[in-house]
RNA sequence: GCCGCUUUAGCUCAGUUGGUAGAGCACAUCAUUCGUAAUGAUGGGGUCGCGUGUUCAAGUCACGCAAGCGGCACCA
């Protein structure tokens, strides 16, 4: 007697081991129909599982939540069968899941053309169509290693190899094509349905390498009906709208150009906001007790060496050299504080000392990497270094955190993703160190109320740390905060400090930023708000209107006493219709627009419009002058 | 850096089989003084990314380079 729990609660009674399909059929035949595959006890498996035992199942449908997975997993073969069918001799490798959809990178002599796509797209459209059945086979490890090499497939048989000898490997088999997989799948290719589609063609390296050939990467996505599709679709459409680097020309933030490759030329409204932005980090820092110090763009490459950084990233720096010394642009502000930190006698007593600096950085990124605001080759970290004793970690990381979530609450974030990266393979320290740093630094981040995601071994070599990340429109993820414990760099560049007991010590440091880097950051600030920007950080608060010329004085009037009050602010007195201001103005994204007329000069009064709504209402101009001054104060100044 | 694609007016984009470059918006001038998302007329504006080659002739074809875009790799 087989007893099976429903995910209801209900149980069924079988007198003979069944496989899903006669299970979903026992339910209600309509359920053997919708049935993709099986939960058992939780795991994901084939519907032609063998049910043999008491266990829960519950059916995996279209409707299901993993049912995704499964759909996309599928996708990614009927891809690869529809590729080999059309281009004879492709080699197959991996093919995983992803966020939205699938790839499946090919090894190719020929470049795939955009059109391929389409071609691809149809066959694959076939493949459904044709339903093929899709089957479990368990091979023989070394069978499988043969069968792939015979059949001209190196790259499977390399999978195949690094599978210890004498273990068996599962092969599906879908209709004459078959792939190594480890499953589960569908029971036939029509069950895939057709809201898929092809959506980028690119580079991969072969097992994530770069000293390995590059192989051709499909990128598909795939959804459960055509309605979540065209949602996905449209989604993506519209974040492309909100790419900062289109936003930021039409709005006249900044621009970049060819003879400064990866570094930002800021026009006056990108600022602007720049400017309010720094400001803000700065009263935030001073009200939690930071110093801000500015140090030295050109460097010797002398105290770069002993930092360490020559060695590892000389590739990465730009050099100058004056006489006969070789200086580089400082890639990063640590060692210049920490030579702040060296001049007089430190006492324990002044710890934690905590110095901050909006440092500029040059670093000459591969030029692939190169994107927006996002990265680029010159940009400005709000930085700061904490020397602290050991004792202090936890207590300075939790205030960090804090700090932080407060700042990005403040700037309208709320999805934050946080990582934790523990100590990688080559390090400096001994593991006692490590022990205590890694468990300072988690005790923070909990203390703190984060949740986490790990990352093992990617830590700095000089210590763990931990990253904020944010996305931008389409959804990428973009490194912003970090704090990372450092014992190394200290010690290196001969950091002390008096202790209670008169000795010398070496000092912790904490390296931390809360937006990272300016730039970035701005881009993130840009996609997130669409540059529709809250008043505090519009480069322009409020345009000025006149309706006929015969204002254009009570215009200028409103505009002083907007601007003696801090807000910026423009007038439009060209001979343009009231219609055309506005469209305009609205377009630009600017928050406020005040149309002035005869009426509003005589009463004193404007005709208040905001961003985003066609509702006007007369205001007395003291009253606007109020209400606006109070609601562009930044968040950290409002009462 | 690697793979692929792209590059025509300030912006968005047309440009046939190679025959000497065009639209809309923007800009300028003039008229219009207007009540909440585009007033009309006229005009100026281009070494077609850069270079070399093929050709009687290259925006169009070939090769090289650069930059941008999408990924990959990298990210102190």
């Amino acid at each position: 007697m087989i007893k099976v729990t429903l995910p209801d609660g209900n149980q069924r009674d079988y007198d003979a081991p069944l496989d899903g399909l006669a299970f979903a059929k026992s339910i209600a035949p309509s359920l053997a129909k919708k049935a993709l595959a099986l939960k058992i006890d939780g795991q994901l498996v084939d519907l032609s599982e063998l049910i043999d035992r008491d266990v829960a199942v519950e059916i995996v449908t279209r409707e299901h939540p993993d049912a995704l997975e499964l759909l996309r997993h599928d996708c990614a073969h009927v891809l690869a069968e529809a590729v080999q069918e059309l281009f004879p001799g492709t080699q197959v490798t991996i093919g995983p899941v992803i966020e939205n959809g699938f790839y499946y990178d090919f090894a190719r002599a020929e470049p795939f053309a955009l059109e391929d796509l389409e071609k691809i797209e149809a066959r694959m459209r076939e493949i459904v169509d044709r339903d093929e059945p899709i089957t479990r086979e368990v091979w023989d490890r070394d069978d499988a290693v043969n069968h792939f090499t015979d059949i001209g497939e190196a790259y499977k048989a390399e999978i195949i190899t690094s599978i210890p000898a004498g273990e068996a490997v599962s092969v599906y088999r879908q209709g004459a094509w078959k792939d190594l997989c480890r499953g589960p799948h569908l029971p036939s290719t029509g069950k895939l349905g057709k809201a898929f589609k092809l959506t980028k063609l690119a580079g991969a390296y072969w097992r994530g390498d770069s000293n390995n050939e590059m192989l051709q990467r499909i990128y598909g996505t795939c959804w459960a009906d055509e309605e979540q599709l065209e949602t996905h679709l449209r989604m993506i459409e519209e974040a492309e709208r909100r790419d900062h680097r289109r936003i930021g020309r039409e709005m006249d933030l900044f621009h970049i150009q060819e003879e400064a490759q990866g570094m930002i030329f800021w026009h006056d409204k990108g600022w602007t906001l720049y400017r309010a932005l720094e400001d803000y980090v700065r009263r935030k820092l001073e009200s939690n007790h930071y110093d801000e110090v500015r140090t030295p763009q050109l460097v010797d490459r002398k105290l770069w060496e002993t930092s360490g950084h020559w060695d590892k990233f000389r590739e990465n720096m730009f050099v100058s050299e004056a006489d006969e010394r070789m200086l580089a642009l400082k890639p990063m502000n640590c060692p210049c504080h920490i030579e702040i930190f060296k001049q007089g006698l430190k006492s324990y007593r002044d710890l934690p000392l905590r110095m901050a600096e909006f440092g500029s950085c040059h670093r000459y990124e591969p030029s692939g990497a190169l994107h927006g605001l996002m990265r680029v080759r010159g940009f400005t970290q709000d930085d700061a270094h904490i020397f602290c004793m050991e004792e202090q970690i936890t207590s300075e990381t939790k205030a960090f955190c804090e700090l932080l979530l407060e700042v990005y609450g403040e700037l309208g974030f709320t999805d934050i993703k946080v990582m934790f990266s523990d100590r990688p393979d080559t390090r400096v320290g001994d593991d006692a160190i490590w022990d205590r740093s890694e468990q300072a630094l988690m005790d923070a981040v909990k203390a703190a109320g984060l949740p986490y995601e790990m990352n093992p071994g990617e830590g700095a070599f000089y210590g763990p740390k931990i990253e904020f990340q944010l996305r931008d429109a389409i959804g990428r993820s973009w490194q912003c905060g970090t704090l990372q414990v450092d014992f190394n760099l200290p010690d290196r560049l001969g950091a002390t400090y008096i202790g209670e007991d008169g000795a010398k010590h070496v000092p912790v440091i904490l390296h931390r930023a809360i937006l990272g880097s300016m730039e970035r950051f701005i881009g993130i600030l840009i996609e997130h708000y669409e540059g529709r920007f809250p008043l505090w950080l519009a480069p322009r608060q409020v345009v000025v209107c006149p309706i006929t010329s015969d204002v254009d004085d009570y215009a200028k009037q409103v505009q002083a006493r907007l601007t003696q009050a801090g807000l910026r602010v423009d007038t439009d007195l060209r001979n343009e219709k009231i219609n055309y201001k506005i469209r305009e103005h609205s377009v630009a994204k600017i928050p406020v627009i005040l149309a002035v007329g005869k009426r509003e000069a005589e009463a004193g009064s404007v005709s208040m419009r905001r961003l985003g709504s066609s509702d006007q209402t007369v205001v007395p101009l003291d009253d606007v002058l109020t209400q606006l001054s109070k609601e562009a104060c930044p968040p950290d100044l409002a009462r």
